[in-house]
DNA sequence: CCTCTTTATTTGCATTTTGCAAGTATGAGC
DNA sequence: GCTCATACTTGCAAAATGCAAATAAAGAGG
């Protein structure tokens, strides 16, 4: 079997660069970090702070202010959840929308800048390919969760 | 086509927390960041400082102080190239060569693992995707494109 | 050999990011 | 009510970041 590891770690490599990109252009002033917390916020119904940190891997009180800082810059809001109010609920402000919606089209172009490498064919594959391993990884949470941790 | 940024996204952030697990096993202390800079040092022939920032994607000065701290910790040598004095050739310890080859090791265990779930004509199908996903990126100037690798 | 420019790396410093521990606020069970 | 669990925030101190400037070694032109 080829080396996976290098494989891999190439492509997110170059994935990682790609997503540096998007935030750096026109007038937009985010981070990657916050690029991808607006992504999350907005595929998201009625996200709570815990649930974006956990999927995002970050620590919670990192993340708060994270999210803090974003409430500053008006593109998150934080709305306290009727049923349980000690839950914040995210949201993306017009402007968090806005944003988001113009870093979504940037990405886009992006990959499709890329998948214009490969024919029709190679391009199902491989998006059919990543679907794959993502299963497969999901399957995997004993790799993640380790015991003696 | 699907949504190329979600699967990207989920598989990237996935890996992410596979590589944040591999370092904190057993008794090695060292960050994920510096996991990374091991590898990459093992897997090129007399690598500068520049060359592996440029790499990774990092700022030379940051890079710099994180050579630093490996040197210290006695896993990484800087040896001045002779023909060229101002550079500082990187290679790995003993110790560093030690480390990064039990990485390598749980990190291969890692991706066995969840290559498990597959049969092996996917395995052998999500390689050859992920390798054409590769030179698909380097072929595209616009964004993604670190040398090397 | 002496300057001027370029290149590779380091350092100074100020800002940002990080995460643990401890805090506040709310909810649930008895 | 009291106690415990949960969701989030804040205080701090350590680490990571990046720009500007310093150092150090080449290289070019005279």
């Amino acid at each position: 079997m080829e080396n996976i590891r290098e494989i891999v770690q190439t492509m997110t490599r170059r994935i990682g660069l790609l997503n540096k990109n998007c935030c750096s252009i026109d007038g937009i002033d985010i981070s990657v970090a916050q690029s991808h917390i607006l992504y999350e916020i907005s595929r998201h119904r009625q996200p709570s702070i815990q649930q974006i940190a956990e999927l995002l891997g970050l620590d919670v009180t990192t993340f708060s202010r994270q999210v803090q800082t974003l409430v500053e810059a008006e593109l998150v809001r934080k709305t306290p959840y009727p049923d349980d109010r000690r839950i914040q609920i995210l949201s993306l402000t017009e402007k968090g929308e806005s944003i988001n919606r113009y870093i979504d089209e940037v990405m886009g172009s992006y990959y499709q800048d890329i998948f214009s490498h490969m024919t029709t064919f190679e391009q199902e594959t491989v998006i059919r390919s990543l679907m794959l391993l993502n299963e497969a990884m999901a399957k995997t949470k004993q790799c993640c969760n380790p015991m003696g941790s």
